[in-house]
DNA sequence: CCTATCATGTAATCCGTTACATGATTAT
DNA sequence: ATAATCATGTAACGGATTACATGATAGG
């Protein structure tokens, strides 16, 4: 009944969001992801229906559809499922994120430092701005979680936004 | 006969190395990008022999087959190759990188901050390191895209590493 | 009421990874 | 010579993205 499935960060994602809310469809997790994880991990609303779907397969997931009117896919955490998360969240990883980063690319391929650094720059402070109304709004009662992936994200984009004005404040 | 492709990063990779060293077999494309943009971007090298058939095919890439022994595949930039790189490189991205951390993610959903912030610190440190060494043995006929993209890498891991940093030493 | 936008879902495609496999070289 | 490792490649699979499509709700 259960077939066998690797947990992607997708998954534990996923699973993550089951285990805070308790219960949701996949356009919930969409909505919740979007303003969450997303900041830093996005993907398109398609692969949480397909993703819940694989996780229901694989014994992770309840899954109760509406039986009338929009017939909605309800989802919520079996206790394989609490297991799994518990489990993945139990073991660190020492994996390193790799950056990834479009804009260093092109700037390794000998794109225009000062160009790229402009759009870059602004770019990145857009979003610093924006992580720092998040904090702003910050409530006590808050997870502790996510606060401290916001402080990581602001750290970060504090760098960014240092070296790409570095790079378009630099010489021809 | 050359198929339309849209250019993903990993086509921009190819390209671009193709146009620095003017022809190379997949193998040789395996060895230059995991010493350079490697370290921020990787990928399996089988991909690599997919990627540069792929671009033949949409007639990027020459691709010249030894006729006798290894009957090894020898790509290089066509015409319209270095034309679609040449515009790749012109459009500066507004595109942000995303973190993409496994080990934010692990801290979002609730992982111990300070076993986490051991093991990532540690590992951003092994990964500084390495930057650091990768920058002292630079020369001065060296491109100078590779040199900044470096710096950037430097800058992040350095963000990190105080971030990670923080979650070890942090309060229970 | 009609249109635009939001909500919800499926299908097809494509990229990337894993697995497999074999031909050369080097070291013992 | 033989084993081990490096070099080179193909095939299969799976996850992620794109495209498509329709049902609800709200705004005009």
């Amino acid at each position: 009944m259960a077939s066998p499935v690797n947990l992607t960060p997708t998954s534990a994602i996923v699973l993550g969001f089951l285990d805070l809310v308790g219960e949701a469809t996949p356009y919930d997790l969409k909505q919740y992801t979007a303003r969450t994880v997303g900041h830093f991990w996005t993907f398109q609303h398609a692969q949480l229906y397909t993703e819940t779907e694989r996780l229901a397969k694989a014994g992770l997931l309840r899954e109760q559809r509406e039986a009338a009117g929009r017939r909605r896919k309800h989802y919520s955490l079996t206790r394989a499922g609490k297991q799994a998360l518990d489990e993945w969240r139990k073991r660190p990883t020492t994996e390193l994120a790799e950056l990834r980063d479009l804009g260093v690319l092109q700037l390794f391929f000998g794109a225009d430092p000062r160009s790229l650094g402009l759009v870059q720059a602004e770019a990145h402070e857009r979003k610093l701005a924006e992580y720092l109304e998040i904090r702003k709004r910050n409530r006590a009662d808050d997870q502790r979680g996510p606060l401290l992936a916001l402080e990581c994200g602001i750290e970060v984009e504090r760098a960014l936004i240092r070296f790409w004005k570095r790079m378009a404040d630099s010489g021809p």
